[in-house]
DNA sequence: ATTAGGG
DNA sequence: CCCTAAT
């Protein structure tokens, strides 16, 4: 509920941020983690009636969730660290501006300038909406809770107070799941959060009026598409490079109206509802359609929300939690297994393993020659020359493959691709908006017909059904992996689709493998080629993990915190930790100020912040004795316990 | 099924 | 990242 509007993203940016409270916790970004909101879709019928969302549907919206995290994501790698490092010490309130400004990189009394303006619509849709004066004052709560949902059940009442203000809105029918953790998140942010959020306030507070709106009308036609970028960022709280006016005015009053019913041709909120050419509607029946009660979910769509929520909450509480969860770790057994710790698992040698290398390599040339004594030729062959079609029987297909996607912890297999970068806002956001009537009957029988067709490759729908029937968790597509063709490795190339096909056609392969490209190996399994450089998200995400489930724990950290990258494998998280460990002990030992061992230029600046607190996770790990070689940490702090507070 | 380690 | 051993 603290959450203010339109600064949401940055938590993505500021994962240094940290201030008081929240620092402690994690140097993920909240956002993901901590974003505790569903979104569920609904269609308002004509009378008012409301149609849940199919699941097909609901994937939309997921996927346009993560749309809108990963376009945050890019912001936030761009976004200079450095400066918001800097800023650190400050009120966590003023970071998260600052923060934002310096990413943004915008001129500071410009953008206020403007965010005056929206301001004012801000109140105004505000002031309208929840009506009542007393909450007024308490600006955070009125906006989120009073304004967003009115009507509404107790239960969802009750929760929604911790949202932010969502910026996509309005067809989707908020609920907020209640699970200790995200409870947790409300209840607690008493400090940090409220702060911030009255910062933010004071900066709204000296508004002008603007043209736009009049009489509590405001006129979105009339705004330049500068304009609307700007009230789009303030309203939504990134930037956005849409310069498609109607877009932009829609996303815009559908968030100012919380509703999603906005016409496609007149953009005149007053009173917080668009107002029509001929027919207005009546306020009242307004409300009632858009807000959607929590009791027309079904059990199984609630389920599913309610995992992904979970997941969301558990990476919330982590910090708190930290504390106390680690002391249990180590106390229970780790404690005086520690003494086994240390000494390495060791592994020796398979010759079995041996013998392949050699032979595996010169299989590529000669199937028949068994082994091969001259280490000269091999390895030129590229491994496409022997392409095996498509089997249906991988006995043992590693679990990696294709993307899980986890909107409330099902798995649909989307193109990777979306979520890593998508330029273009979906263009059928419309078809969001306004469901065809028959939608869910259509696809559900589009789906079960799908399902019949294609039980082996990987067309999406088949899990999107799937999906319904099993809530949650991993469930590997184990049909997913669809053989790749011969692939000409393409290598680390993004393949750049815009487009995901929207309609998956059963049949192709093509559509949805793209990112992953598998090569078939001798044995008949299948080898994930495609090397996908990890974000600096991902290692905060990672490390935060790390410092929640502790290093070792890695399907707990896997399910936790990267329950949405389906690529990355515990195995993979476990790796990455190894380098991430590497290279943070590599870190001079020396006061950290100078600069000198910084980044080599190509590679990736992991903010030495991060190293450091790997570092530090890492002999807390390990609980090594204070004194250790390498032990003193830099920047002051090496205790086990207490001072994490001090990274990120 | 997960983890640790080597390559 | 991949692969296997160990648990």
């Amino acid at each position: 509920m603290e959450t203010v509007v339109g600064i949401e993203d940055n938590d993505d940016g500021k994962f240094e941020d940290s201030g008081v409270d929240r620092s402690s916790s994690a140097l993920s970004s909240p956002k993901q983690i901590a974003n505790p909101i569903v979104y569920k879709l609904v269609r308002v019928e004509g009378d008012g009636r409301l149609v849940p969302a199919t699941d097909d549907e609901v994937m939309e919206v997921g996927d346009f969730l993560e749309y809108e995290n990963s376009e945050m994501h890019v912001v936030a790698n761009t976004g200079q660290s450095l400066e918001c490092i800097s800023i650190e010490r400050s009120s966590s309130g003023k970071l998260r501006l600052e923060c934002k400004e310096g990413t943004a990189e915008a001129d500071l009394g410009e953008l206020n300038a403007k965010l005056q303006i929206l301001q004012k619509v801000k109140e105004e849709k505000q002031r309208i909406s929840c009506g009542s004066p007393a909450h007024s004052h308490v600006n955070i709560d009125s906006q989120c809770s009073a304004d967003k949902f009115p009507v509404i059940d107790g239960k969802v009442q009750s929760e929604t107070p911790c949202q932010e203000i969502p910026s996509i809105a309005s067809s989707l029918n908020y609920t907020h799941s209640n699970q200790s953790g995200s409870i947790d998140q409300c209840s607690r942010p008493s400090e940090g959060v409220i702060e911030s959020g009255s910062s933010a306030s004071a900066v709204y507070s000296n508004l002008k009026p603007d043209l736009s709106m009049s009489d509590g009308e405001i006129c979105l036609d009339k705004l330049s598409i500068r304009e609307l970028h700007e009230l789009f960022k303030v309203t939504f709280g990134r930037e956005t490079t849409v310069k498609d006016k109607q877009w932009l005015k829609r996303r815009i009053a559908m968030s100012l109206t919380n509703s999603c019913d906005v016409s496609a041709t007149t953009f005149i909120i007053k009173n917080n509802k668009i107002v029509r050419k001929f027919e207005e509607e009546s306020s009242g029946n307004m409300n009632a359609g858009s807000l959607i009660s929590s009791g027309n979910m079904t059990e199984e769509e609630d389920v599913n929300f309610k995992d992904s929520s979970a997941v969301n909450a558990c990476g919330i509480e982590d910090n708190q939690v930290v504390s106390e969860t680690r002391p249990e770790i180590g106390l229970e057994d780790e404690n005086y297994q520690t003494g086994q710790r240390a000494a390495k698992r060791i592994r020796r040698p398979t010759k079995r393993y041996i013998e392949e290398l050699s032979e595996n390599e010169s299989r590529e040339h000669n199937p028949r020659l068994s082994i091969s004594n001259k280490p000269m030729g091999l390895g030129h062959v590229s491994p496409t020359l022997n392409v095996r079609p498509a089997r249906n029987a991988f006995s043992e297909v590693r679990t990696y493959g294709t993307r899980l996607d986890s909107l409330g912890g099902s798995d649909v297999q989307i193109p990777c691709v979306s979520r890593v970068r998508r330029s273009r806002p979906r263009k059928d956001i419309a078809s969001l908006m306004k469901f065809h009537p028959t939608s869910m009957g259509e696809a559900e029988k589009l789906s079960n017909k799908l399902l019949e067709h294609s039980s082996d490759a990987g067309s999406e729908f088949p899990d999107k059904v799937l999906k319904s029937r099993m809530p949650s968790k991993f469930h590997q597509p184990s049909s997913s992996e669809p053989v790749k063709e011969q692939c000409p490795v393409i290598g680390p190339v993004e393949l750049r689709q815009e487009l995901r096909p929207k309609r998956a056609d059963p049949s192709s392969h093509t559509s949805d493998d793209n990112n992953i490209v598998t090569v078939p190996t001798a044995k008949g399994g299948m080898r994930r080629k495609h090397h996908r450089a990890w974000t600096l998200v991902e290692v905060i995400k990672l490390v935060e993990g790390v410092s929640r489930c502790g290093a070792g724990r890695w399907s707990e950290i896997k399910r936790l915190s990267f329950a949405s990258y389906s690529y990355r494998t515990s195995v993979d998280l476990k790796d990455k930790w190894r380098n991430l460990l590497k290279a943070s002990f590599a870190l001079t030992p020396a006061p950290a100020d100078e600069g000198i061992n910084l980044r080599k230029h190509g590679t990736a600046p992991i903010p030495e912040k991060i190293l450091l607190r790997v570092r530090e996770l890492a002999e807390m790990n390990s609980q090594v004795p204070p004194n250790y070689s390498s032990s003193q940490l830099a920047s002051g702090g090496g205790s086990v316990h207490g001072d994490r507070s001090g990274y990120l």
